[in-house]
DNA sequence: ATATTGACATACCTTTTAGTATGTTTTAAT
DNA sequence: ATTAAAACATACTAAAAGGTATGTCAATAT
């Protein structure tokens, strides 16, 4: 068999995805992307049926590499406590972590870029941009549930809506990342989010 | 004269920002967005000069409209109390308010979803669209400044750092709607903030 | 050594899409 | 009534973008 063709692969996804998070799938031209990873049109019809194929790849890498991560998140937190709520806040440290020294997080959210031209992708794409948010929603929500049958809030809040809120406090320091290029304000939003949980559960009352 | 040709115009940018909610500018083509006006490219070629006009025609008109609706909300807001806290508190049920009643903000926010594909616009369009957030931060920022020159918070903020959080709770909200359709998310996102602001500066302690 | 197959490159085709050229209608002023 | 000009509609053009057809090279199995 000839070179590693998985790499090459690997390739397309990783300088489509830089697009995809510039300007969008749409404005995310075969040709640009593939004078970006040097390479040519045989070489992407040889990994991809179609352009559409490519949008489904893409955000079924996007959505393991983020169950990974999240997973991995939840396990070390187990790790270092046993207190849920302290295990919610060191989770949301790590993310914060992440974010500050540039990892994956950092780079955009492959969800929230597809969100805003959903119309463009078919149901089955659509569903599995979808399911990013479901996973986040079980496994960060999973824990917070936890931490809501020890401690009481001082404000009447759900275990699902403070999971909501912190998804949104997450995509919404995407959006400014975005729109200004600085992925601190990122971490800054999810800081808020963790004095915000802080003080909900505030014993010292 | 012949027939209003504003109101065209107005209709023209009206589906034009449907569709770019829907599916972004990139994939927004002119064929679509004169089909859904039920208008042709005689007329669209009338009243802009190519596609990037309109794409400045569109953040122009909507930048406007929100800096309305903002200096509104806080001249409301003063008519209602003195105290520059609680101003800040209501604006943002206003907000909620706007949004669970189907307001403008409950439409989406096209500096969101410019956002998303910024490499496709000129620096011009570009530069609008941040500007959008700048006015945010001057108007709800100047209030919150306000409102933490009178009270301490509970933990050490800033009140730029709460401004942008704020914005950040509102577009996170945005992207949960763009993907799942509902726009209350917005308003619990910024629930939650209000939440926050309220524990931030919660006297009784 | 040769054949075979995966992994690409190159050149071409086809459709989509922005943009143009031109014609027609409508309104209002004279 | 006629004219002028704005406000469109229709038909066409050019270029960009997705996709195909075909060829070449490299590695491996026989």
């Amino acid at each position: 068999m000839p070179k590693d063709g998985a790499a090459t692969k690997e390739l397309i996804l990783n300088s489509a995805q830089e697009l995809v998070y510039e300007r969008g799938f749409s404005a995310t031209t075969l040709d640009l992307m593939l004078e970006r990873a040097k390479l040519t049109k045989g070489a992407f019809f040889h990994h991809f049926k179609n352009k559409d194929d490519l949008a489904l790849s893409l955000i079924e890498r996007y959505l393991d590499g983020e169950s990974v991560l999240l997973n991995s998140l939840v396990e070390r937190a187990e790790q270092l406590t046993r207190d849920p709520l302290q295990q919610v806040l060191i989770i949301i440290g790590f993310i914060i972590d992440d974010i500050k020294t540039g990892g994956a997080l950092s780079k955009g959210c492959l969800f929230a870029s597809y969100a805003f031209e959903l119309a463009e992708f078919d149901e089955n794409v659509r569903s599995l941009a979808r399911k990013g948010f479901t996973k986040w929603r079980e496994v960060i929500g999973g824990k917070v549930a936890q931490a809501m049958e020890m401690y009481k809030p001082k404000l009447p809040v759900s275990s699902m809506d403070l999971t909501e809120n912190m998804l949104a406090a997450f995509e919404g320091g995407i959006v400014i990342f975005r729109m200004e290029g600085n992925p601190d304000i990122i971490a800054k939003s999810l800081s808020a989010f963790r004095n915000y949980v802080e003080l909900l559960f505030d014993q010292r009352t």
